[in-house]
RNA sequence: GCGGGCGUAGCUCAGCUGGUUAGAGCGCCGCCCUGUCACGGCGGAGGUCGCGAGUUCAAAUCUCGUCGCUCGCGCCA
């Protein structure tokens, strides 16, 4: 008989009735009768019963075994007396009778429940991370996550994609984060840098000729992090393919997404779905005005209308908004549908959710009887009550909310109380977040450059590598902030699961745009000189996208933190307590590398932990 | 870097406007119990109330500082 075990902890049923097998794993609970003592033995596929009673001489021994030790049992498999029977449980019509026991791996007191979730906090999840990765949530989540991974590989590869693994230790590449640096041994005071995406790689591979890449990659960024942004690294189905539109990368992702989404659909318990056809595709400004955001959350139905015509009509009197107006300002409106039977408390919270966001208010016109009311509905007259309607397709019993501002705060804002009032809203209610959908949307024609509000230069908005709509032409010829990218987004429930972009592949074409950002050529053939010369020896068109792993796996298992898909996460302040990373380096390492630290006194962190 | 929240037993938390032996549930230890499956019953141990200073006759409670965790802003396209 095998050391350790006959069967998996999942498997035996009433066809093993009389067997002699052999299981290992933890002991999950103890149930100790006195004269019967019953364990629940776990193990990654599951739960069984194992007995023992005064019959035997190991009831003592096993009595003092704690649980989450490891321990093998060796006994005949029986049938659980009539009424015992657990229904609840796959094993359950049977149990086995201990006739050995070995204790493989004693456990001390534990220091959170692993058999229940006893809501131990995330600290000492973290530092005791292989006792939390027991629980049985945790264990779904990982398998889930190994399943999304399998499920976008199959995918991939069955459209033809081939997997390639490209370097960790790289050269800075441009995705704009702050780098995590590795200093050379054999190159003194000279740094590797940890790629922030394979993005430069993974174009050098379409140059090489192999059409099709795809790479679920580890990226590294040094930024703060947040509840769907784990500090340090993620990963990234990272793909690219050559001779192709931005059309044509929408049409491999989109089946990828919608297939792995559906596959997991229920993974959450409630069997969720995605609307049937295409993922709506939203140009960003677009986005911008109706949603206040480029990463919409579709689920929400209310949207956002510009009404500056409305506030600057010579009968309308609100001199809040008339004043912003003039100095370039605008309007936005909120429809929200059958509200003007809200309690007063309604408007009253989301108007001090809005000075909380440092707003002076939130605005609103309340139309009851086909009259408006409300706070401000007495400086805006019949007339331009009516346009506003048109222009808000109002009916009877809505109310619109309005955010005023300078343009692109007005838009955020609006964008924020879009969401606030949506979900002050009624369960119920007719405007009510969907729940149960996943929906999908790309977001598309993003501008080429911006102008930066500090310096008052333009800039690239996004990628610098993606190619400009209309080419060189649209550089030559177009004001640079009215040039569009083949840049997009995808968004899945208001969560930006990935950018992507054509790529410029000439290299004319790149050192005109570099140079309309103020970037000289010399600034692109240091940087950037590698890809840029790859360009001159025959360069294919070629656009990819890279959506975030992490993201989708946390999006299926509906966790509201990133932390509870990944295996073994960091900290907020980047630090794994369990490995004690990061750590001080040794004299001896760093003159090797000839490094000398220079601390700031004041913010040396005390050892004291 | 900035702002909000939290910090009391191994874990999760209660402890009102300051008041004398700081509580509960789970866990742990001991005893009892032959059919449970979150087994049950009885008993027990366990706390410098994050740390430091201040106010006060008196501080878990009020004030200030500091450290830690977390959420958000900046940042991350």
């Amino acid at each position: 008989m095998h050391p350790y075990r006959t069967h998996n902890c999942a498997e035996l049923n009433k066809d093993h009735v009389g067997e002699t097998v052999k299981l290992s794993g933890w002991v999950h609970r103890k149930r100790d009768h006195g004269g019967v003592l019953f364990i629940d033995l776990r193990d990654t596929n599951g739960l069984t019963q194992c007995v023992v009673d005064e019959g035997s001489d190991l009831l003592a021994k096993i009595e003092k075994v704690r649980p989450e030790s490891v321990v093998t049992v060796t006994g005949v498999v029986r049938i659980r007396p009539g009424e015992t029977q657990n229904a609840n449980m796959p094993t359950g019509d049977i149990e086995l009778y201990i006739d050995a026991v070995e204790v493989q791996g004693a456990s001390d007191v534990i220091p959170f429940q692993v058999a229940e979730d006893d809501g131990a906090g995330e600290e000492i999840r973290l530092k005791y991370r292989y006792l939390d990765l027991r629980r049985e949530k945790m264990q779904k989540n990982i398998r889930l996550r190994n399943d999304v991974i399998t499920s976008l590989r199959e995918r991939m590869k069955g459209q033809g994609f081939q997997e390639f693994q490209t370097p960790i230790l790289t050269a800075s590449s441009p995705e704009g984060a702050r780098d995590f640096l590795v200093p050379s041994r054999l190159n003194p005071g000279k740094f590797y840098a940890l790629p922030q995406a394979p993005q430069q790689f993974k174009q050098l591979l379409m140059m090489s000729g192999f059409d099709k890449y795809f790479q679920i990659a580890p990226c590294f960024r040094d930024e703060d992090s947040r509840a769907d942004r784990s500090p340090g690294e993620f990963y990234q189905l990272d793909m690219e393919m050559s001779f192709v539109t931005q059309e044509d990368v929408f049409n491999v992702i989109e089946p990828v997404m919608r297939g792995v989404f559906e596959q997991f659909a229920d993974f959450s318990g409630e069997n969720r779905t995605i609307p049937e056809g295409k993922f709506p595709q939203i140009p960003y400004l677009e986005s911008m005005l109706k949603y206040g955001s480029d990463k919409p959350d579709l689920r929400n139905p209310l949207e956002i209308v510009d009404v500056t015509s409305v506030f600057a009509r010579d009968d309308v009197e609100f001199k809040a908004f008339k004043g912003t107006i003039e100095k370039g300002g605008v309007v936005r409106a909120i429809r929200a549908p059958a509200v003007a039977d809200q309690p007063r408390s309604f408007f009253d919270k989301l108007n001090s959710w809005a000075q909380g966001e440092g707003a002076p208010g939130l605005g609103y016109v309340k139309f009851e009887n086909g009259e408006g009311a409300g706070p401000i509905a007495k400086f805006i007259p019949t007339a331009a009550q009516d346009e506003l309607k048109n222009l808000c397709g109002l009916e009877d019993g809505d109310a619109v909310f309005f955010i005023c501002n300078k343009e692109l705060p007005a838009a955020k804002f609006a964008g924020l109380a879009r969401n606030a009032i949506c979900d002050a809203l009624p369960d119920g209610h007719v405007a009510e977040r969907e729940k149960g959908e996943f929906k999908f949307c790309w977001i598309v024609d993003f501008p080429m450059f911006e102008m930066n509000e500090e310096t008052n230069k333009i800039d690239f908005s996004h990628n610098p590598f993606s190619m400009p709509q209309g080419g060189m032409d649209a550089l030559e010829n177009q004001d640079p902030l009215d040039i569009l990218a083949w840049q997009y987004d995808i968004v899945c429930n208001g969560i930006e699961l990935s950018s992507g972009a054509i790529r410029n592949h000439k290299p004319e074409i790149m050192e005109r745009a570099f140079g309309m950002a103020g970037y000289d050529k010399s600034v692109l053939e240091d940087k950037f000189g590698g890809m840029l010369t790859a360009m001159k020896f025959g360069a294919p068109p070629h656009g990819g996208i890279a959506p975030g792993v992490d993201r989708i796996v946390m999006i299926l298992a509906d966790e509201p933190n990133i932390r509870e898909v990944i295996v073994f996460p960091m900290n907020g302040n980047a630090e794994d307590l369990m490995m004690k990373a990061p750590s001080e380096a040794s004299a001896e390492q760093l003159k090797e590398l000839n490094i000398k630290l220079d601390m700031p006194k004041a913010k040396v962190k005390s050892e004291a932990a």
